[in-house]
DNA sequence: ATTTGTGCAAATCGTTTGCATCTGA
DNA sequence: TCAGATGCAAACGATTTGCACAAAT
């Protein structure tokens, strides 16, 4: 997987590569990745950890997700789908893709095209 | 409309509400508020435009667009609207409402309502 | 007079960078 | 061997905070 994406499989790659592709679709930070791998005893840095999560989104491995303030979510499934955001514990789901169909989208301004549409669900704790 | 929002009109806040409601439906950074303010002979510092926007944000008169990485947006529209993004100068423009629809939403999860449909378009230049 | 807002500078948070050292092909 | 990767600590940019001073009711 890392040879095809043009990196070398060193060992830190590999434990990170491991984490995050093993255990079906993961929305995970820099920080809360870095957590995980000091947690099961892979010893890699900080840096090294945002190293890799933007060279795995070059490579098309990974797809960064905008939340909001600084914090940048990383999505294990790359393919076209949106998002559930729970603002109490600051957790992303997957929406089932195919349910949901944004329509109507008017023309995007001249000699412009559109890349990618983000759709984000807040939810809040029901009272 | 400071003192219906339960604020008082400080020199600094009127100022600021002029910049961002009198001239039709913006989208700005705090920096960049902070900027114009400046330009505009208005002394204010950027502790206070924050404070600002965030009151304003809370008193229900701003809305917090999340884009991507630190910047976060301050939309003069409160009202339902999605938006598009341009990724060559980073600005964001309203999408007419109406238009566009967001359909086939599955069911929140359990004990959980939304809040909030957040619909991101992000555009690229034309090759 | 009392409460609330403001400005400054320092602190914080997530993230990035420079650079010496290490590692995989 | 040696380009490329890693770790550390320092640098960074956006935002926040603590606190003395100033302005609004």
């Amino acid at each position: 997987m890392l040879r095809n994406a043009g990196l070398r499989p060193t060992r830190q790659r590999m434990s990170l590569a491991e984490l995050l592709f093993s255990r079906g679709d993961r929305h995970l930070t820099a920080e809360a990745l870095h957590e995980e791998a000091v947690k099961e005893s892979v010893p890699v840095s900080l840096a090294t950890v945002y190293n890799t999560l933007h060279q795995f989104t070059e490579a098309g491995l990974l797809r960064e997700v905008a939340v909001e303030g600084a914090k940048t979510y990383f999505d294990t499934n790359t393919s076209n789908h949106f998002h559930f955001f729970c603002e109490r514990d600051g957790k992303l789901v997957d929406i089932e893709p195919g349910a949901l169909s944004v329509d109507g989208l008017p023309e995007p301004p001249e000699n412009m095209e559109i890349s990618r549409i983000d759709v984000l669900v807040r939810l809040v704790e029901k009272r």
